[in-house]
DNA sequence: ATTAAATACGACTAAAATAATCGGATATGC
DNA sequence: GCATATCCGATTATTTTAGTCGTATTTAAT
């Protein structure tokens, strides 16, 4: 419950560790995997897919690997679990919508304030806030 | 994701429901059930935890049911979740902790930054809150 | 007393979400 | 050409959440 998931877990840990080093250095999953026993492929998955929506720049083939795309000042929590969760939505009437209850339900307006007031919080949380501390 | 479960949602709904009665009335499960379409047993065990944390009072046998123990603006959204739930923790590190990655985590303290700010938010978050607007 | 309607509660099953793996394709440095 | 990478869809395994079942107990009404 309220739990973050381990692909946005493993993703904060990668930015992390390519924040790490040398600024041009070429990071590989392999070696982001192995320093932070995280699985592999599904390390690899993610980091796809933050190279898909340009936070990293993804350098194929042999001696290949990631270096950051972005200044993680430039990128708050809200857009990378957008990028890997979708919208945040604490119950699901927060997000889509088609909830058994509907106009019967006597909580959406109070529980999407709540959601809203979550998304604010990650909005004003850079990734830079969680990497550098 | 971030999600709160169905068993939360439905103390909220029930509340409410039941602070929206005439203050000596006796409400059932079945009636909240019924109302709101919520399985009834599911809705029962839930009450039941409710009842066994002062929340509400239960009376029991023919004509029975619950009625509010404690006004809801003195009990808060987090003590609501300690009892249906647990303690929050966004990650598994957050709350307990046998983490494989352990010291080698390169996360942890802003994450449980993060934690401690959802916590505190549920903690100035009152049931009066939520069931009034 | 008997019955009906309610809470109490442990055990179980079902469904959904998450985590992890597999298999193959493509790119590139040596 | 081979080793080592990213890329990516499909599948399986695991865990968490949701819901059900069965039974016991309590109490009002008849």
């Amino acid at each position: 419950m309220l739990k973050l998931t381990r692909k946005l877990e493993y993703a904060l840990i990668a930015l992390r560790h390519i924040q790490g080093q040398a600024t041009e250095k070429i990071v590989s999953t392999k070696e982001i995997a192995e320093t932070h026993r995280i699985p592999l492929q599904l390390l690899a998955k993610t980091l796809q897919q933050l190279a898909k929506h340009n936070i990293i720049e993804a350098i194929q083939g042999a001696h290949g690997g990631y270096r950051l795309k972005k200044s993680l000042d430039n990128i708050n929590m809200n857009a990378l679990i957008q990028i890997l969760e979708g919208p945040i939505g604490i119950m699901d009437c927060s997000a889509d919508s088609n909830c058994v209850q509907l106009d019967i339900c006597n909580i959406r307006k109070p529980i999407n304030r709540v959601n809203e007031a979550i998304v604010s919080m990650f909005d004003n949380l850079t990734l830079a806030d969680i990497t550098r501390h």
